[in-house]
DNA sequence: CCTGTGATCGTCT
DNA sequence: GACGATCACAGGT
């Protein structure tokens, strides 16, 4: 089943779970999302928490789109965006399809090190800030909801401010994420 | 396994 | 002018 507009229009706290499990697929290259973190509005880590910037302005958007923006001068950081000004980070993709593709872009050969962060993600899926603001429903994107995945929960990776809230997702034991996770539910 | 560091630059203070 | 929602590599344990 195909993820659409009305999927994303929620709170990223239900959202974010859930796309652990769902196939990601830019231009028909991809895999099954792994590891994903919740960002909301009231978020101090949350790039919105400061109100709209032109940086941030797709998280004011409609729901069900990209946002994609520039990490650390270097690396671009994909996000799914939700209800209220807040985003699903996508941190970890399995690869299932188009390996030699995403190989390629990544210079190595390494299944494990292909999608496993969100800048590694970005790059293996050949996605920049062209892609900031395009609906997440319609190609080059294309998105299918998770199937039975068993969850893990953690703390959100590389930030200093709300380190301690839970929000976090995974699939317990995968080899893919970019970090491992404790099992939960 | 772990910790530390350099790269690199747009964004916001 | 400081600081990142990161990564790769080096070195020590």
């Amino acid at each position: 089943m195909k993820l659409g507009r009305s999927f994303f229009a929620r709170s990223v706290h239900e959202v974010a779970p859930e796309l652990v499990g769902a196939t990601l697929l830019v231009d028909g290259v991809g895999g099954k999302i792994v590891e994903v973190e919740a960002y909301d509005h009231e978020d101090p880590a949350a790039h919105s928490y400061r109100g709209r910037t032109a940086r941030n302005a797709s998280m004011f958007g409609p729901p069900g789109h990209a946002y994609v923006y520039r990490s650390y001068g270097i690396h671009w950081c994909l996000n799914f965006v939700c209800e209220a000004a807040s985003a699903a980070l996508i941190r970890a993709l399995e690869p299932t399809i188009g390996l030699e593709t995403m190989a390629k872009r990544r210079g190595t050969n390494e299944p494990r090190l292909l999608a496993a962060g969100p800048g590694r993600l970005t790059q293996a899926l050949g996605l920049t800030g062209e892609h900031d603001g395009l609906a997440l429903d319609r190609p080059p994107f294309a998105l299918y909801a998770a199937g039975e995945v068993e969850i893990a929960v953690g703390q959100r990776i590389g930030i200093t401010k709300a380190a301690d809230v839970p929000w976090r997702y995974g699939e317990a034991g995968s080899p893919y994420l970019s970090r491992p996770l404790k099992r939960s539910s």
